[in-house]
DNA sequence: AATTTCAGCTTACAACTGTACGCTAATTTA
DNA sequence: TAAATTAGCGTACAGTTGTAAGCTGAAATT
């Protein structure tokens, strides 16, 4: 005797149509591998993954464009994270520098296309995509500056100078890395290392001139 | 009475192919401007652009990838000059890293949508772009890296990281003054000095440690 | 002077795009 | 229970794309 049962999990239309607009997001993310970039992404093509007709689309996006933007907002929001994940694992012991990097090249080799969607955005086609990860990279810079003026004591015009330079040094990084093997971007978090280094220690000489 | 003078400039079949094909590589530059990416632009925009039929363009080049290939090293070949000028200024009198940052500067003020092809294809969604990219940075790098050694006296080891971290700085600087105004660009150079300036430092003291 | 080469053209076609329109069936509201 | 709302669908259309095929006239070669 074989019994089936069927499991109803009762969803609202509401939950049932946020699902499907988490289905898009998930869809258009997944889309963003090596070789396509949000600008050469075709709302067929998102439709076609998220497993729905072109023009259901609509229903939860006006645009491509605005299906773009909550791309870049939900990579913003993985970056935040991210950063709370680095300052808990510096709070249970261990250099700041070292741990940051480590972290972040993690996340980098764990979410490729979140961290290749704020790049290519950055650099992209739309002033307000362009806009939008510059603000969010600012957000990055003024907490690590934040840190800074707390630990190390310096000027805030510099603690500010000595962020923006170590986070575009670990951005720029990051580009690297995500081109590179596992080993390839262990060498990578060596050698950045040693650069954020070299600003940590240029930027105390500098204040102590 | 009206005289028409008619200048015949003879050119050769070949002259006038090359002189079609520069056409198109313009027309493609042209088109780079700040909404329109490699890979967002058409073969046949390109050939309206350049004035010729659609077909006409596989006379020049086998693939719009093919032009994007001519496009890369034509900017990295722009790139080239910009640091024989940069030397050259140098040379002249003055701080390097003054020098060169406003020689960096003048070079996307007046040349911006071929520091944009480099910046978009570095990241771009193609492979083979990036590595070209890549390597035309990494040119820049190893010079910038010569100099350190023989100017600053450090190991090569050491100028290498020194040099590597400028030149990131020095680009992503670049980022920012692609959407800036003449002095949001001033602003901009200002900072990145200092920042150079803690590498420079910090590499040093990190060599005397 | 006769022949060959070839840069650029026109025409053509199949594939893909965004999106307008109206239908359906199920949920929500009254 | 009756009426209203709406997520998702199918059809349809005009516009754009890359590129294949073959022609033309001028330049280059013989």
């Amino acid at each position: 005797m074989t019994v089936f049962v069927v499991l109803y999990v009762y969803m609202s239309r509401q939950e049932q149509k946020l699902q499907t607009r988490q289905r898009i997001v998930d869809a258009a993310f997944s889309l963003l591998d090596e070789d396509k970039s949000l600008s050469a992404m075709s709302l067929r093509e998102v439709a076609r993954a998220a497993g729905i007709a072109p023009t259901s689309f609509y229903r939860h996006f006006t645009d491509i464009n605005d299906l773009g933007l909550t791309l870049v907002d939900e990579a913003g929001l993985a970056l935040r994270q991210l950063m709370r994940q680095a300052r808990q694992r510096i709070e249970a012991g261990g250099g700041v520098i070292d741990i940051s990097v480590d972290t972040f090249m993690e996340f980098i080799t764990d979410n490729k296309n979140v961290f290749r969607l704020l790049l290519r955005e950055h650099t992209g086609t739309s002033g307000a995509f362009r806009a939008a990860v510059a603000r969010e990279i600012q957000h990055f810079i003024e907490e690590l500056s934040d840190y800074i003026v707390l630990q190390l004591k310096l000027s805030r015009a510099i603690a500010t100078m000595q962020a923006e330079a170590m986070v575009k040094l670990v951005f720029s990084a990051g580009v690297e890395a995500l081109d590179s093997d596992k080993s390839s971007v262990a060498e990578t978090a060596k050698r950045v290392k040693l650069q954020l280094r070299f600003v940590q220690l240029g930027a105390l000489q500098y204040s102590l001139r």
